[in-house]
DNA sequence: TTCCCTGCAAAAGTTTTGCACTACT
DNA sequence: AGTAGTGCAAAACTTTTGCAGGGAA
């Protein structure tokens, strides 16, 4: 057996999961206000509020679940408001848009590195991963398709390992 | 240098990319028919005229383009059949949906084996590909994360080898 | 003061549903 | 004949846009 091929009981375990980072909600927040500057944009109340809230949130959000949230600290705020700020959230490259099996997108922080998806199709958890070897796999896919790579999904859907512990 | 480190020049080439099965668009037309009968249904004109031009499509297909399609041979078609025969057919597991980037699904047939996508950013062609290895590292994510795996889905996003080449 | 931004409402785009009628089996 | 299927139109749902008024720089 060749040494390269006994690897597989020593590897060790190469994927990570990503825990949501703790209370950055301020930087991000810092970091919008600059890349507004930037494009001589403006601050407003509404903008702070909606981002706030998105960075603060711990999930994939979706557009309806991030305005009712807003509503709670911001009644006055439009349903058009939060889909130009996502807009804008977005072209800042701070926001993700993802587009899982649903019909409505989801939106996460434009945190680095690169990361992937689980979603437990019972529980609809979505666990975030970083897994260097599926990178380099798909490096060299596009490789052998003689393609660039500008970015890459990966979305793994199964039972999670707390729903395949608990029966039914 | 260790020998495992040479391998990127003697591995064979892995990922294939798939082509679109020819001409067996009556066979899956024999297949949803067969799978209508078991569950009681009923087959119909308007299910077959849209069921083969499904069938007969080369590429990933929206549901206004399939209405299009269907609506040159059969201009008496509703939207709503287009909608009911897609989601039985995806009941019937012949077909995939997909979201892509967009808000609008895109449908192919539920061809095995599994296989992956290349979506072109500059041109939008779609390219289908298979890769073991990326699947065994799929797998293998699962199991480190004490997941179930029961569907896996891969986009690779970038400029195809054609529009590498192309000027501009 | 100058634009940019906001809310509202309406529109646009995608998918689903109610209902009376049609047509498989 | 009985039941599932169809077309149309309307509704539902998600996202975008026009416009008149409001507010940040």
């Amino acid at each position: 057996m060749p040494r390269w091929a006994a690897t597989s009981e020593e590897t060790p375990v190469r994927t990570v999961v990503k825990r949501p980072s703790e209370a950055k909600a301020e930087r991000w927040l810092a970091l919008f206000h600059e890349r507004l500057r930037e494009r001589g944009l403006k601050s407003t109340g509404q903008r702070d509020d909606i981002a706030r809230v998105f960075f603060e949130t711990r999930r994939h959000i979706s557009a309806e679940e991030l305005y009712a949230e807003v509503k709670k600290i911001n009644p006055h705020v439009g349903y058009a408001t939060i889909y130009r700020t996502l807009r804008l959230l977005k072209e800042c490259e701070l926001l993700h848009e993802r587009h899982f099996d649903e019909t409505q997108a989801r939106y996460e922080v434009a945190d680095e590195p690169h990361h992937d998806h689980f979603i437990c199709e019972r529980c609809g958890k979505i666990i975030e991963f970083e897994n260097r070897d599926l990178e380099r796999t798909q490096r060299q896919v596009a490789r052998e398709l003689g393609a660039t790579l500008s970015r890459r999904r990966v979305e793994l859907y199964g039972l999670c390992s707390d729903c395949k512990r608990s029966p039914q």
